[in-house]
DNA sequence: CTTCATTTTGAATATTTATACATTTTCGAT
DNA sequence: ATCGAAAATGTATAAATATTCAAAATGAAG
């Protein structure tokens, strides 16, 4: 949902930036935001986003967005951001958006993106350097871009 | 004190496996082992190892060690492959353990142990095929060869 | 719109993990 | 060996986190 993913993006980009030690403490920032939610949610929040908790020498523990816990998820990782440099621009018409790439880039791309399975995203065709996305009914521009940075944090300096 | 490095070390290779998903989990493996603690010191252990526990699709969660010996991409695995190969022999004197390479692969070598930062030893000097390793005290041969085959698989052949 | 199924969430709670405090162990210096 | 300081550990408990269960929200299909 619209605010699903917005929540989560925050919860990211709030442990990418700040130094968060407890689930208590992300609570009240989240909050501070101006976003609804429980302990609860955010536990889950964080599973879902695969953050994880390690010992710091400043805090005792800080919430961290492991850049490779298994060599697996790291080759991945290497992979979607190396894709992620062949991306171009993205723009929109009713509900569909239109993503640009380099040549060849774009079926990779949408690969990717499909294998994510966004809800905001119903579907994908790519051509050799063209993706087009359709979008799902009530998402609007900013849902479609941030979902996509969630897939591909690279790209939140092109889409910003 | 030689009993807290073995412990610490057979947490490492037991959390290496992928397949924890508590410390009452890792106590029992541990006590299978014949080793004595309690949760308490577990907890200890892997704040001191910086062990993070993330989520899983198959166990729900799982221990993981985010950063160093085994989360490289596979670039750095093989540039660490290739260097252990300049690898020639290991001797030791007290809590010193000199490390001869072939020519040119000290620095190198030294630097791919200085980055992973294993608890057994507190520092290295790096010549051209010699590399000195100073060890914590309390940490034995064995000890020591075990971390650095942590670091460097290919070591194994060789030190085994 | 209404109904049914699915997803998301909060409140309460169970589970898990970290730590305060006391005790024991280790180790160096007599 | 004996002393004292520092480190390590266990017990008990506090703190943090995950999950159960029920309710609310959302979405699909008539």
């Amino acid at each position: 949902m619209k605010n699903r993913t917005k929540r989560q993006l925050a919860i990211k980009q709030a442990i990418l930036s700040g130094r968060i030690s407890s689930q208590d403490e992300l609570l009240h920032i989240m909050k501070d935001q101006g976003f609804e939610l429980t302990q609860a949610t955010l536990s889950r929040d964080l599973k879902i986003l695969k953050v994880a908790k390690v010992s710091d020498q400043a805090l005792g523990y800080v919430y961290v967005i492991p850049e490779g816990v298994n060599t697996e998820n790291q080759r991945e990782n290497s992979r979607i951001n190396f894709l992620a440099d062949g991306f171009r621009d993205l723009q929109f018409s009713g509900n569909l958006a239109v993503m640009r790439t380099m040549p060849g880039y774009a079926s990779s791309l949408a690969a990717v993106i499909d294998n994510s399975e966004p809800y905001e995203i119903i579907g994908t065709i790519a051509g050799d350097d063209t993706i087009l996305l359709i979008m799902r009914e009530g998402i609007t521009h900013s849902d479609l871009i941030n979902s996509l940075i969630l897939i591909m944090p690279k790209l939140e300096d092109k889409l910003g």
